[in-house]
Parts: structure tokens; sequence; C-alpha cells
DNA sequence: TCCATTATGCTCAGGATAAGTATAATACGA
DNA sequence: TCGTATTATACTTATCCTGAGCATAATGGA
């Protein structure tokens, strides 16, 4: 490596280093994330974790009781201006996206699911655009692109907002997630923006969590949403035998929208990822639906194919 | 945050973090890597650091005289394994991928530009498959496959190193540079393997580099031939007039692979992300093309609503 | 003048996609 | 027992996207 001007006087560059995880299921339609309190599972980076990984396993498994199993990493986030102080040490969040079932879960723990959507009320259009949208953050943020002194400001911000949450007739991306929290965080109006001393009033609805975790969140689930597109990893989520309706919910659980059932199906099916079982859904209301399992054998080839999912346009 | 039964006895979990950076400049259609003998530029993240980002645009400005512009983190990295005591403080090493243009280069630093191409001779498929996969990769990938004990393991190393190099008349997927890496690896097929105390005879051409930094380069070009796709991060890698032969030139040499030129234009046209210049490209052979330049106000639209790229299929 | 070379316009076939229509199978209440 | 609500599943249709190829235009040089 090569030498270089150091632009500190301390000797030691030491920072901690902390693991956070995104752990997600979803029951009955309702996607969920782990917490403890108003944080996410997460804990220091020992010398004992012979990875970031482990460590991260080790500090789930001794909070929440529950096993990980698919695991990926999603950012790594520096704590800017919380503290003001530019000498002390840093510390860095690197953070991981976890998918499981709710089953399995130990109950004496602190550890809880909680539905997501708590955290983020704006982003369940599964039933058309939340009324919120309309009578809250689209009026409030107008109010902050109006407060800017510029008008290349003034436009900026506004295009700004209406790209990311929809308005003025533009489509929905449900992707967008961090980037509409981001947009919020900025025009003050939610807790964190209050809480680390900007003006404001937290005037859009959603739980707030400690430090930086709901950013942490709004990355996972945008992650999640852009690869449910491409990959297999809905089935991490799924029990063993499932409906195909049941899947659809489940991606729309994630997706934050509704599907176009018959073109789901002839998609889910021509990527040939499911197997029907033989059996069939018991307790249903309506004609029963066949049992599906997930064809594992197929999941090499497909982790290079990609899957894609049809959101409907309307 | 919760609390947790602490894994080690140590009471500072105190590591040190590096910042890596993965530059890239695309130079007559030649795709260059910023390299200082055989590391990227790099240096730890100190305390005088407002953030991530400032610490790694420090470090490479003052390693190599080249301001950054674009800038988005790739991965974060623990050394495993490396220094086989578990007690020794862990390294991280953070890692982000910089778009710039070759010119305004300080020369008078030991930074350099090289080619990517020669530390991944194999993922150059721009004048069809290169000869040295069906020479040497393929038969090394053969012999390690075959030289595990069981038939299963046997199968799912060939069928990986089919999957991954487009072997048996599979498909080319010019994005699995990271997965392709990773196989000659644990293959021992490169020198970092064997460098790691693993058997081997590094068999397969292409330049090493210092401790994971080739690790890293792998990811920086699998996320950039992923981006090209669906985003218009070209653009930074292009001088401010170019003709359409030249952006697709350039488009092909990060994918490694040639475009329908055609094709490409209409893409490139439909998706209005560029414009005439109203001048002509000077000294060519043939016919002389229109000069474009790329609509920065539309990055804004965009950057949301995604950019592909049409592949030959040939 | 002919040819090599690059630029640029246009067509066409096949496949994917969004959306709608129709029919089948079940439970439940009147 | 007969509708009716509810869900499952099979087809159809129109449109758009994509890969691929053909044709023509403009330039310089032999």
């Amino acid at each position: 490596m090569a030498k270089a001007p150091r632009k500190a006087e301390t000797s030691i560059d030491a920072t901690t280093a902390d693991l956070v995880a995104v752990l997600v299921a979803v029951t009955e339609g309702e996607p969920k994330i782990m917490t403890i309190a108003t944080a996410l599972p997460s804990g220091p980076f020992q010398f004992g974790h012979r990875s970031l990984q482990t460590g991260l396993r080790a500090w789930v498994e001794a909070q929440t009781g529950h096993p990980l199993g698919y695991v990926e990493q999603l950012y790594t986030f520096a704590d800017h201006g919380r503290t003001g102080d530019a000498r002390a040490p840093h510390r860095i969040s690197i953070s991981y996206l976890g998918l499981t079932r709710e089953d399995q879960v130990r109950e004496d723990s602190q550890a809880h699911w909680s539905g997501w959507y708590e955290y983020f009320p704006w982003e369940d259009h599964r039933a058309g655009t939340p009324p919120l949208i309309a009578k809250i953050v689209a009026p409030k943020l107008r109010a902050w692109a109006k407060s800017a002194e510029s008008t290349s400001v003034q436009k900026a911000r506004s295009q700004r907002a209406a790209i990311t949450f929809g308005l003025d007739d533009r489509a929905w991306n449900e992707e967008l997630v961090l980037q509409r929290y981001e947009l919020l965080y900025e025009a003050s109006l939610i807790p964190e923006a209050v809480r680390d001393k900007r003006a404001g009033e937290a005037a859009v609805p959603g739980r707030a969590m400690i430090s930086d975790h709901r950013r942490i969140l709004a990355t996972g689930i945008a992650r999640l949403r852009a690869k449910i597109k491409y990959r297999p990893v809905v089935f991490e989520l799924m029990p063993a035998e499932f409906t195909l309706l049941q899947l659809q919910r489940s991606v729309e659980a994630l997706a934050g929208r509704t599907v176009h059932k018959q073109n789901f199906r002839r998609l889910i099916e021509q990527q040939e990822l499911v197997e029907e079982t033989g059996a069939m859904a018991a307790e249903t209301v309506g004609r029963p639906a066949k049992l599906f399992r997930f064809r594992h054998g197929v999941v090499a080839e497909r982790a290079v194919a990609g899957t894609k999912l049809p959101l409907s346009r309307s």
C-alpha cells in the first residue's frame, strides 16, 4: 500500500464496527421485521468473530434466539454529525439483510416481529395510494420546496418530491424506499431529523427507531423490493408448501403493490421455479388450490438467469 | 440496543478500517483502473475524516492527484484467515467504485492507469471467447471438479464451472466477474490462492494484486457491468462530446462483449439521454458522425426509470 | 471511378407483457 | 336444493420490446 500524508495527528485510527441485521419474514401476507424495542438486532464486531457474517449470526442468535438463514450484506454507514466532535472515534455500522420464517422463534427473548409498514406507512400501496400521501406528505413537501430561497432550488426540490413519491400523475416506484426516507429526513418531517437537531415538527406518521436504524431498514426494504424481481429470494420467506396465491400475496406484501394474478402465475410456471406436490390446500374458501414446493435444484441455474415480476400498471 | 453475552473477554473491540477505491476510466475503448504498484488506492479511515466518502476522497486525491467524481460504495470485507490468529484485531476494507476520465491526471505520482483485462484476461469477450478459457481454464476446472471425493461434489463443481464460465454451450454471462474470480481462487488456480497457503500452481494467467485487492476489483467490475444496463452511468466515463460509436465502444469495453450497432443507437435515442451538439466528428475514416452530448437534465428522471443495454446473442 | 469504411434509416419476425374473458370447483346461506 | 360468493385456472388479444438484417448515405483514398 502506498504512503500518503496523514490527515490527523492521532496515531491510532481505531474505530468501532457494529453489525446490524434487517431480519425479514412474511406471515399471512404481512412483511415483518425483527426488533428489540426501537432497535434492530445488532452488536459490535469482536476479536472472537471469524468473519463479519459469523459475528452477525452470533449476535442475532444471542439476542433473538432465531438462527439466521439467507444473509446478504447491505451497506456500511458511518455516523456523521451525530456527535459533533470530530475527534471522537468513529462508529461504523455494517448492515445485513436476512430472510427467514416467523416460526421457530424463541418467545422468552425481548425480540419481537413487527410489521414493517408501521415504520413506513407511506410505502404500502396494495390498497391504492395511501391517503396520508395526499393529505400530509405532499403538502408538507410542497411547503418545504417553496421554503427554499432560489427558484432553481425550489424547482429541484419539487421535482425530487414528485419523482420519489409519484406526485403529479407520475408512476409510483416501489424501489425508492431509501430515497423517500432521506427526502423526509432532509425536509425535517420525521422524528429522527428533529432529534438530530434540525428544525421541524415530525409531521409525517410512522414509528421512528434508534440512531440510524430506520435508515438501515429502508435500505433493506429497498434492496429486497429490487431483488425479488430478478432473483428467486421470495422462497426463503415461504413455508415448505404453499399455494400460488400465497406466494403472490408474499410478493405483494414485500413490493407494497398488487400484481396481475394470471400473469403472475404464468411467469412463475414458465420459470419452472416450483413444482406441484400433488396435494391440495385445505381449509379454503372457494375452489381449493394446488400446493406447490420450491424446486431447490433450479436455484443454481436461476441464481444466474434472473427472475422477473409483473407489476400492474394501474 | 439490547445487551447480549460477550463473545470475547477483551473489553476493547477496536478494528482498523481501510478505504479502498476502484477508480475506473475508459480511454480509446479500453477500460482502465488506477493502481499504485500492485495495489488499489487506499488508506485508513481516520478520526479527521468527516465521513467514509470524504475519507476516501482525501486518500485518492493525495495518492493519485486525481479528484474523485462519481462514487458509490461497493462492499465491506473483513480479512478472514489471512492472519491465522483469532486474537489479532480485525482489519476491515470498505471498498468504493469511482468513475472518471483519464485526463487531468497528475503525472508525478506513483499512480498509473492500467487496463483491467490485464488482471482478468478471461473477461474480455469482445473478439469472441478468449482462447485461454478453452485451453487453460476449462481443463483445469474440469480436473478440479474430478478431484473431489464424492460424486455429488464433482457434479456440483462442474455445474458451477459451466455456469460461471459459460461452458458446455451455455451462454456467457458478463456479470459473473466475482463468481468467476472466487471459483478460480477456490480451485487454487491463481497466485492469491497459492499465496494464502493453499496448494496449487496458479495456472491461469492474469496479474495478481496485494491482499484482496483483486477480489475488490472483481466486485467493482461486476457492479459496473450490471449497472450500465439500467442506469446512465457510462456518461461519467465519457468526454463532454462524443459520437455514438465512441459511446458504444465504451459500453462494449466495460461489458467485455459486443453490441448490435443499430439497436444500440435506437435504444440510446429513445431514452433521450443524449442530444446533438450540431457539430460533426473530425478526422474520421468513412462518413463523419454527429457529435452528441449527455443531457444532464434527464438524469434526475432517468436515475429512476432505468436504462437498458442490448447485448447480441451471438 | 470504384472501393473501403463508417453512419444512419427502416423493416420484420418472435417473444414477452399487460389486460381481459371465460370456465371450473368449492362452501355457504336462503 | 339452488343460487351466490369466492377462489382457481385456462385462453385470447393487443401492444411493445428485442434481436437481427437489409438498404442507403456520406466520406477518403487507390
